[in-house]
DNA sequence: TAAAGGATTTTCT
DNA sequence: GAAAATCCTTTAC
């Protein structure tokens, strides 16, 4: 498969699309020169200040100033004590995000098991918190940083088939609306 | 197998 | 004071 990043333009439209797009592209972080990588298999959209359960729905402030900004960064939120990664979506000024919920381990595997505490496969990377910890990603380091390079970035990868995806809505989350905005490849024995 | 609670920090009511 | 885009451990059935 290519190593192409992908281009801040496949980011520069709607959350939607771009959550269901991102399905089968490649998400690596290399840290300390230890390259993790992983395929991306479940994703979520948050939309908007009108989407209550996106953090911009709180306003502009100095913990979504990142979503407010141009679309092909990552941004990091905290729940506590973990991080996930958001890839910023549509254009400067419209607060939106795809968050990256689950990866397949492709490269990287040991570092992956040696950061999560030697945990089953299937539970390396399986939950948006669990594969930062994976990957060894964290706030200081990749906060707003840009998703087209280095040390953290999205590459191009194999199209997963609609035939393979299902789109269901958001589980868990107190303000979710109905709309399904998570977009899941099929199949996948994560759980 | 399911449910409950704790860790931890920012934000809102 | 309570909840949040989570995860892990403990406790109960």
């Amino acid at each position: 498969m290519t190593h192409r990043p992908l281009p801040a333009a496949f980011y520069a439209r709607e959350t939607e699309l771009v959550a269901r797009e991102l399905l089968g592209a490649v998400l690596e972080c290399t840290v300390r020169g230890t390259r993790c990588r992983g395929r991306i298999i479940e994703t979520e959209a948050y939309t908007g200040e009108e989407d209550l359960a996106c953090h911009a729905a709180a306003g502009r402030t100095a913990r979504t100033e990142v979503l407010y900004g141009p679309p092909g960064r990552a941004r990091y939120f905290i729940y506590g004590m973990y991080w996930c990664v958001n890839a910023v979506t549509r254009r400067a000024g419209l607060p939106s995000a795809v968050l990256i919920r689950a990866v397949e381990p492709i490269e990287g595997i040991e570092a992956m098991r040696r950061r999560r505490g030697h945990r089953p496969d299937r539970e390396l990377t399986n939950g948006p918190g669990k594969l930062c910890q994976a990957f060894g990603i964290t706030g200081p380091l990749h906060h707003g940083v840009s998703l087209l390079s280095s040390p953290l970035r999205i590459l191009e990868g194999e199209r997963i088939p609609d035939d393979d995806v299902a789109v269901t809505p958001r589980v868990g989350i107190s303000k979710a609306v109905s709309d399904p905005l998570r977009w899941i490849r099929k199949g996948r024995d994560l759980k």
